[in-house]
DNA sequence: CAGGTCTTGGTGACAAGGTCACAGACCGCG
DNA sequence: CGCGGTCTGTGACCTTGTCACCAAGACCTG
């Protein structure tokens, strides 16, 4: 039993490049909250996450901030490996938001497994086509969407399952790409029409169908 | 002397690759203004640019518009490769901006040439890295550039090396993914600053050292 | 040429969102 | 308890987006 076994796309793997991936591939824990990747350093491996989520934003000059995308358990860093290879400046940076396990895996493996595997090279793929429509859906929101429809989606996402949001109203605001204010006044309103309870980094979904249905206009 | 040798990427591939390339790949003719991909339109072909230049933009549900980048002579549709190789919708569509001649390649043949080359392999990942580049680009301004700014940068894009640029204001709109009436108020201003002259479907740039003076500001 | 129609551009009124300034509430800690 | 740091609330103001409508130019057709 393997790391390799967790990765839908590479069970499939010729047996012999399995190994080879499990030789070469070096597994690495980092704490929550380190940035793993971003402007300057460049490591020089295609990583690949086994448990946990990275954070992928990036910040702009004004010190305004927006996330693009999660890294999730099972995905792989696809964005930083086109730039690595292209020996160009990431502007993005990576963060990782609890407690990670993933493999780094050399370049020159990749470049070997890129060649050999036809499963692998559709591992690649299909992330690449998973990360751009993750950016094109960020373009849409924030040239198209109002930003009350884009927080009440955002709250629906952060609670997952449960009915509360452990966050503050400036974290919010970075997840959305827009000012800490306009997330309380939002916030405000809808505490207003009893949506929601306020505490301090904490919001409590009060209901869910009527913030729905605002997310989904 | 094939099409081959115009792509710098490409020319230092090995001699039967090159002439697999050149055996597979249909060199194809579009006239300007056309429509070649798109949601629904699912070519099963690794497109590459002779010359010409295709315009990739994206429409919202709201009938606004944004262009998220332009492919040049010597580029490649990567976005539409990674989406067609994970079957997956394209939610961007490419319009031909001039006349092209682009070189249509095979879905095996581009798997075989990845899994062989790996000059080939890296033409294709430098490929993503404009891109990607490319749509963070768009992103950061989007999200956090003035639009005065913006549309002076753009001005000075659409004008080259000429004093003057050929559209519509309803177009500089779609370029920048804002609203005709906000273009039309802000080249209002630039005319009252004695920094352009307007007239229909056309503006004439008549000091660049200021409009470039506010684009970089 | 007159009249109709479509495209393009101009503008006022208002709504939504971003910026700035500042105040008050809450938190942990000595 | 008092103090400094973080988090939240809010008013004033500016920029951007939306809506409504009109006018000028282009183009077509009888």
């Amino acid at each position: 039993m393997s790391w390799v076994d967790n990765f839908p796309g590479l069970s499939r793997l010729d047996p012999d490049l399995r190994r080879r991936l499990d030789r070469d591939g070096k597994v690495l824990k980092v704490p929550a909250g380190q940035v793993i990747f971003g402007p300057g350093s460049s490591a020089d491996n295609f990583l690949v996450l086994i448990s946990g989520t990275v954070r992928v934003q990036h910040l702009s000059d004004s010190g305004r901030q927006i996330v693009l995308y999660r890294i999730n358990a099972g995905e792989s860093c696809v964005m930083t490996t086109a730039c690595l290879m292209a020996h160009d400046a990431y502007s993005a940076e990576g963060i990782t938001e609890s407690a990670i396990e993933a493999v780094a895996i050399p370049r020159a493996t990749f470049d070997d497994l890129v060649a050999r595997s036809p499963d692998f090279r559709s591992f690649v793929f299909e992330a690449y086509s998973r990360r751009i429509a993750d950016l094109f859906l960020v373009i849409e929101e924030v040239a198209f969407q109002r930003i009350d429809i884009r927080l009440a989606q955002k709250l629906l996402d952060l609670a997952g399952q449960g009915d509360r949001v452990r966050a503050t109203h400036q974290q919010l605001a970075g997840e959305l790409g827009t000012a800490r204010e306009v997330v309380s006044r939002q916030l405000q309103e809808f505490r207003r029409r009893d949506w929601i309870t306020l505490s301090r980094g904490e919001i409590g979904l009060s209901d869910v169908p009527a913030i729905r249905a605002l997310a989904e206009a």
